[in-house]
DNA sequence: TTGAAATGCTACACTGTGTTGATTATAATG
DNA sequence: CATTATAATCAACACAGTGTAGCATTTCAA
């Protein structure tokens, strides 16, 4: 960790991070050029390259910065159930995306870049496979990719519409299409 | 359909989409210039303005190339089983996708920008959702972003791999995770 | 063989990049 | 408040890729 106690800095990097997530919401991260992003920013462009190197290493901070959101949101949790992620730890990470749903539609959609996915994956707390270990390794690997890139899109449709079902609805959805299966909506 | 007779057309094209795989395999085609695809191509830069407009072009080309192939080789099945994809489908689309596998590793990772994905869901002949009727339509939305992203997130990490299973495993593994979720998988 | 078309070649203005050094503005400290 | 440290600004620079244009050359099809 840092210390950035400057007022300076924080408000700088505030006013880039708030730029990127503004133009990510209409286009690519690589179509947003650091002279753009710098004029949304009110940021002169040597001061951008004072603190990142590019817009991917201001998204990848961007990124890490929600990450850790996430993980110190779930820290006082109880793994009582025996399933990979339960109904109340996905609830309590949808609360928070609905809160921030400006940040992750722009770190979730197409517009990101998908970083945040393998992120997600390599999250203990959220998705534990250990249960699986009567299957074979390579079948675990797969069925994280799966479990955790069809949630992922299924919040980004979420997003992308506006959140309009409840943080419930959503993780009923999920949990049961994961769990049971597609047929089990029949 | 555009009429392309003339050898020197396609020749010229052929190099540059195989400029581009090859490119893909290793960068984000947000990194590929023009200019460095005409050199590997050994084509003009000239010629390429002539053809299409900038790199997504040149790659959107090659995605509907891919998709025409795969909706032409599935245009002769049965569709008796009533679900919404069958083995039958499944495995022969993997076999397609793994005789090219550097063209779909390209399309379908990271590098690519994922818009084939959407594509995919497109197309009536592999998932069929209209037996989800009795489902609301924002369900049967998400069932079908569910199913199609994560079939998709196994087929990049097997491509990834090097394609190690057999066409059928994966189409088990597939189908299974997909119909009866990952608890089946205990 | 010949006309048509595709490609190659060169040059051009334009834009964004990444860096540098000097200057101004502002935060932190005693 | 005054001093010092440092962050941000500004102007300028070489560099690279872009998209376009005109003209020469090569290749194809008829």
């Amino acid at each position: 960790m840092e210390k950035k106690l400057d007022r300076r800095v924080k408000y700088t990097i505030m006013m880039l991070k708030d730029a990127l997530v503004e133009l990510m919401q209409k286009e690519h991260i690589s179509k947003i050029s650091v002279k753009a992003l710098c004029e949304r920013a009110d940021v002169n462009r040597s001061t951008f390259y004072a603190h990142f190197e590019d817009q991917y290493d201001l998204l990848h901070s961007i990124e890490q910065e929600a990450m850790d959101n996430i993980t110190h949101y779930l820290s006082r949790q109880d793994y009582t159930d025996n399933i990979p992620v339960s109904f109340q730890v996905l609830n309590r990470i949808l609360v928070y995306v609905k809160e921030n749903a400006g940040l992750f539609r722009a770190l979730l959609s197409d517009n990101g870049g998908s970083n945040i996915q393998k992120d997600i994956l390599k999250v203990p707390e959220i998705f534990d496979f250990q249960i699986y270990n009567s299957q074979g390794e390579r079948t675990k690997e797969y069925l994280a990719v799966f479990a955790i890139t069809g949630c992922v899109s299924i919040l980004q449709k979420w997003l992308e519409d506006g959140t309009p079902e409840s943080t419930e609805t959503i993780s009923d959805l999920v949990l049961q299409v994961l769990y049971k299966g597609i047929t089990s909506f029949r």
